[in-house]
DNA sequence: CGCATCCTCCAAAACGTTTTGGAATTGATT
DNA sequence: AATCAATTCCAAAACGTTTTGGAGGATGCG
């Protein structure tokens, strides 16, 4: 409510003054200095940050824009885990966060660059967006500097955060022909996604490795939903009955595919062993619980936002990084009985 | 980039016929308010909200004030859902949404006026404050207008939305009544929580209402934590072998008083009910899943925005709202059967 | 023709800051 | 006494918008 001017009045002095004196600057008499921070303290001043951004033409402003921030992110906490590391990263750095969330709907109302324009953001970290988005192309155009989560795509002002996706498919691969398995199937995401054609690829590998051949058939479309990777399970089982094993794109996916499993008469892990990718909450709860691959989402969000920030204050860095990935052993796998 | 200026210069008019005809005035001619807003898509041109906030002294934004944004909230997902509830509300309503997460380091450095001031929010929702955070004084001392979600205070700029916690707790615990059971224990959240007070009061009505005596040494306080459940779990089953159901404040303590009893060798739901209060993802998950007490937090996000944005426009209304609990019948709650 | 009315347009002020380029005062040095 | 340097302060411009109050021209009416 008050402002620079009402401190000048009842300080006696000039808002250059008052302005040079509560940021510090040195040629402000240490006692003015001292009676300005009083009267403003009494006036309960606070800068306008508003003010502030428009004369400076720097807002120290980022923005998350997330597309698809709907309640359903519930099952596998990615857009809230990757906030909270956006969130604390960008508060230790004294950077302010804004929320910007998209649809399609939204998205025929203003471009990519009106959204960030508008707002005066001086970067933005993209979550959850599609290969195929339309603002995909906007962000690549645009010089408002980029970090995209989980999408490999380098460019002047834009880089990416992701994880070692092939690595990990390929260790959960191997932990399955290590335990014996032949026929494993795989029940990846939809295509539109990086990810998923890096978790096929190390799924491919692995079996080669391995020598055992590749079966276009194993592997079925689960879209990242619980649903239609139980609806796609129960089809796969059904026609390929020899299958002992199933590597999942995603621990949601593996949840709808163990429930396929278990309403088809399967004991768990006994007839068939399934190992997810994510680590998302649910998988340490279920029954069985889930062996798996863990990604940091956390950490996702917060090195996405170190990045960017490196970016913008025009640091010489690599525009990328790849986190790596962990194992965790469960309930779900177990040796081949077959 | 490109500003008023640039475009009025180039459609040979003055900023304040752009301005007017972007903004739908009808002081100006079709025919050049067509040219004009060709031009300003040519320049790419989005009129900067930072300068139209400082000069109209509106900002249509809200704040989403959450104390304690942390990755734990993973696990009940409260803070993300009321998130998505919030967003959704004020997008449709054409607010801006800018997230501000503070905790106990960040509140001895900034005033809760001073983090609403500097950026000019309209109003505030708070999430996650505890009764005893300093905060709150001085919420209710400010003029800002404020949503407290699940802490019932009212004043002349401050509302709230809760939901029916009484009541829900009632329901569960007739639930239990109704099953035949007797000696229900409750394992309760914490006392800085008008949520654990409620669902107290809740537990001791359906008691009374069935004529069943309070006993104090059945109700132990669990933090809200799943660990803190178990282990207090453990020791009241310990001392208290009658017991042979139990309400839990949270799904979350709802969990590790099931492993604890898991642990002790108890076959559940035989030997032990458990009632919850959430409903998160995890109970519908578990072995055996939970019956519990659904809230809708998605709802709670919405009606508070829905709730402030009203505050904010001046219309007279009742500052609370509290929303209907339901209950959800699964697994872990059966006959008493000794 | 004279006047009122409508339609288009615009110059300038305002919002609350920071920064620039000095000005005034003081103290020290020649 | 004159000069110089250091210290402390300030007026004014700038940032990019919206709004106010009115100007100028065209049109309609008596």
């Amino acid at each position: 409510m008050a402002t620079i001017r009402d401190v000048a009045k009842k300080a006696g002095v000039s808002v250059t003054t008052v302005s040079r004196a509560l940021n510090g600057y040195s040629d402000v008499n240490e006692k003015t200095r001292e009676k300005i921070k009083v009267i403003a303290q009494e006036l309960n001043y606070s800068p306008s940050l508003l003010a502030r951004s428009l004369v400076m033409k720097k807002t120290k402003t980022i923005g998350l824009l997330v597309s698809g921030l709907r309640i359903e992110g519930s099952k596998d906490n990615f857009t809230f885990e990757v906030l909270c590391g956006v969130n604390d990263c960008a508060g230790e750095l004294g950077y302010e966060l804004v929320l910007i969330s998209t649809d399609s709907k939204k998205q025929q109302e203003k471009t990519y660059n009106q959204l960030c324009n508008e707002r005066k953001v001086e970067g933005v970290i993209l979550q959850g967006i599609k290969t195929d988005d339309p603002y995909l192309d906007e962000v690549l155009k645009s010089d408002i500097p980029c970090i995209l989560i989980d999408i490999p795509i380098e460019s002047e002002s834009v880089g990416y955060v992701t994880t070692d996706n092939k690595g990990g498919a390929q260790t959960a691969v191997e932990h399955l022909t290590d335990l014996g398995h032949k026929n494993i199937a795989m029940i990846n995401g939809h295509s539109q996604a990086f990810v998923s054609r890096e978790r096929l690829a190390g799924y491919q590998e692995a079996l080669q490795n391995k020598e055992i051949p590749f079966n276009e058939e194993y592997v079925v479309n689960g879209a990242f939903l619980e649903e239609s990777a139980e609806l796609e399970t129960t089809k796969l089982l059904s026609k390929h009955p020899e299958i002992t094993a199933l590597f999942c794109a995603s621990d949601l996916m593996a949840m709808g595919a163990m429930r396929a499993a278990k309403k088809m008469g399967k004991i768990l892990p006994k007839d068939l062993s399934v190992v997810g990718y994510d680590n998302i909450i649910l998988s340490a709860y279920s029954t069985p619980s889930l062996s798996t691959i863990a990604q940091d989402r956390y950490k996702l969000g917060f090195e996405a936002t170190t990045l960017l920030t490196k970016l913008l204050e025009g640091k010489e860095v690599e525009k990328n990084k790849v986190l790596q990935t962990a194992f965790i052993k469960r309930e779900s796998t177990t040796e081949n009985h077959r």
